[in-house]
DNA sequence: GTGGTCTAGACCACC
DNA sequence: GTGGTCTAGACCACG
């Protein structure tokens, strides 16, 4: 499953699933047709409630990144080409646009952020 | 006070109003030993709860940024030369941190990456 | 078989084969003595589970449309003159009732019901 | 309220709520900043569970129905001008769709169709 | 007071 | 076996 869950973070439980498991399929790491593992499973994989889980599918569903058949599974959605890198993209300019705002508000230029960037991107 | 709500916001009000305050500190806008309007004041000007404005005090006192006097009122702190350049740097660079996380996630390389913030840094 | 199964419908897979059977008969597109398929045949040939066919086979036969035979098979059921038109006629009124429960919920009158209709009715 | 809810009905809780609420919105009944119940009281009402009456809530919402304020109360959402027709059509649409495929199925010509419905609508 | 999240446990429909 | 729904009850953040 290779998904990280921190209960010290701000973050809730589903959507640091939701967020891992998107950011993999999006990468290409999950391909489509690819079946995840069953709710109950994952929740005791993961040591959280089975809703819990259920609630970070759901919210995959809906993004279209899968696609659940009751009572077989849920399986990673088929991509048009190129509308895997459109998805991601997307995801990654909605969080750069919000980013860039934060930055702005304490006056940095963009070329300060670029050499902070360079800095801490290893 | 130059301060903006938004109730739409998914960010709890109290950390809109410490976020914009500290941003207008750390700039410099607000300079040492400028004394904030007393929390009902404020409350009444933000058109929000007294114990909301309080708590955003409170961050900021955390934060070392103001000082409160009790009977008298809250302060920007005194900052020793570069000290405030020094605390935004901080605070500016654990964000990017995050941020540059959240991009490498997605296999961006650091130059796709200041791709994007070029186009969306107006 | 003439049946088209979608497992992205968001109906269980032994009502879409239920529904467009009983529509082929009620259309008169499956005579009467009409042997239908045995039900591991009709699983293979649809890449269902036979428990599946199965329980489509059961529905029609509850609603008086197939009659089965034990040991010989599923053949559609003998209509007196008309009461196949009358059997289509029922079930096409149980559901426009409620359809039109629904537009009037939101109001519309039967003429822009009427209207409506025109445009998506191909 | 106005919300009936059918144990019987093959439709689950949550979504009957969704249906009549969002029906009840759309045709201008709850006008634009009314503010619905508290979930739990809602919950009471409709001797629901707290959760269900809250997954109705999170679907409006996700429709833009309603718009949530954490610690105020759910309020139903403002429209531009002619955007609630819009929708409201569009879920008609999206509906009529569907059932002018059904009565398709069964060989009905629109005539025949506009004359049931004429029999059906009171 | 409000909504947001999480839990454990149950029953059902479907395959 | 699978997912879908519902329940009661708990704790937290916010105002």
């Amino acid at each position: 499953m290779n998904v990280i869950i921190s209960n010290k973070s701000e973050k809730p439980i589903y959507q640091q699933i939701y967020e891992q498991l998107s950011a993999l399929i999006l990468k290409g790491e999950l391909e489509s047709g690819y079946c995840l593992p069953p709710i109950r499973q994952a929740a005791l994989e993961l040591r959280v409630s089975v809703i819990t889980v259920k609630k970070a599918w759901e919210e995959l569903e809906r993004s279209g990144l899968i696609h659940t058949v009751t009572g077989k599974g849920c399986f990673v959605a088929d991509f048009a080409p190129g509308e895997i890198l459109e998805t991601r993209n997307r995801l990654i300019l909605e969080q750069l646009t919000l980013d860039a705002a934060y930055y702005k508000s304490f006056g940095l230029t963009l070329d300060e952020v670029i050499g902070l960037l360079k800095k801490v991107y290893d």
